[in-house]
DNA sequence: AATTTAACACACTGGAAACGTTTTTTGTGT
DNA sequence: ACACAAAAAACGTTTCCAGTGTGTTAAATT
């Protein structure tokens, strides 16, 4: 019985990606189950043997999307780099992933989906969270960050930073493009944490890292 | 009669600008006739002596988007600056426009109000092409663009241009960001339509022009 | 070849939500 | 106290959609 669900779940996984895909592309509300069946090419009953109900669907992806960063973060940090380009690295993707974000799917979610959003929210926030204190003691282990920080103030601090960037109008007195305002919240919380060792390390690798930022915006 | 509706919509046209902001913030559908006058601060019942549908709410909104647009090009048109100045800026605001048109309201737009969002292109690209005429005339006259130019072929060209930058793969080869592909576009255009007077013109504009275009992105 | 399984297309239903109208309440100015 | 306009609420109608059920076809199994 439930070797057989989990065979089910395995096939529905690809069908997963499709169909978060296709709600950002068309918003939640806006496709129905038929549609949603008929664009990924298989009937509606179909559709129902892999998920009880629409709800269940929205969560399912959101199951989905968390398994995924995990995984994303885990092989960040199986890379053999110091911690500040981990977390660099970590924060570019929690950044990109904000910014794909429609105000619109926001909404529905919100509105519609309010308690399974918020658990996920929670989740992936827990998630962050303690990777985050991973960085901080590997940074620290490393010489890069001081080791008298109060790990739960600056974890909080810099979540809400990436947070905020986006709701924010930052942007409106200076006039910074999000890409600056997160080239400056970056370095402003490097600096906050770091020793000499680790000030030194990021001025020198600095102008590269901009450009990765660059790079990624299209 | 006419002269009252004519105040009506006077001072329904602000609400107008409202409305249109509220669809691109939580989409079309996601807002009913009871949502938006709740927004707009007025009863449904008030809403209901501007508008005779939600439909009519839409067609309005289109309307009230054309007449702005025209405004925009008309004062554009009367600056003191040349040809090629005008068509960039122009073409700026265009490219802008598209930008901040989200997929999940196009999809909307054609899914539920087809024929008055084609009405409504086809009355905006018959403006744009008008405008791009007196262009090219203006430019012609000042010695900037060449004589001999089939301008149908060259408007057709151009508008394709801008409307495709968007949806196609253009980035996916090369990696461009759409700024960088607006920019070769623009140049691309202004170096074949021009005169050697043109062109200098524009390689001496050419820095001041794209930094223009970094300001505008936040 | 017969049977089982699984997927598909399509029709149907019950309930929820939206529209557009009408009625009631509230508040303001005279 | 009255008149009036706008807000709020109530209402009937219609539309939409999640979820289910039916019949058919095609492949797999026996």
């Amino acid at each position: 019985m439930d070797e057989e669900t989990d065979l089910l779940n395995q096939k529905f996984e690809p069908m997963l990606e499709q169909i978060k895909v296709l709600f950002f592309e068309f918003g939640i509300k806006n496709l129905n189950m038929d549609d949603i069946s008929h664009k990924l090419g298989i009937s509606k009953k179909t559709l129902y043997r892999f998920v009880k109900s629409k709800e269940d669907l929205i969560a399912r992806i959101f199951e989905y999307e968390q398994k995924r960063w995990v995984e994303v973060v885990r092989s960040i940090s199986a890379q053999e780099v110091n911690a500040i380009e981990k977390l660099f690295k970590v924060s570019l993707m929690v950044y990109e992933e904000m910014k794909r974000f429609n105000p619109i799917i926001l909404f529905e979610l919100r509105k519609y989906y309010e308690p399974l959003f918020l658990e996920y929210q929670e989740k992936k926030m827990a998630h962050v969270a303690l990777s985050m204190r991973l960085n901080l003691d590997n940074g620290t282990k490393e010489g890069l960050y001081r080791s008298d920080l109060n790990a739960d103030a600056i974890i909080a601090i810099y979540m809400n930073y990436l947070v905020e960037i986006h709701n924010s109008d930052y942007c409106k007195g200076a006039d910074l493009s999000f890409d600056e305002l997160f080239k400056i919240m970056f370095e402003q919380h490097i600096r906050a944490i770091s020793t000499a060792a680790g000030v030194a390390y990021f001025e020198a690798r600095k102008n590269e890292i901009t450009e990765l930022l660059n790079k990624s915006r299209n």
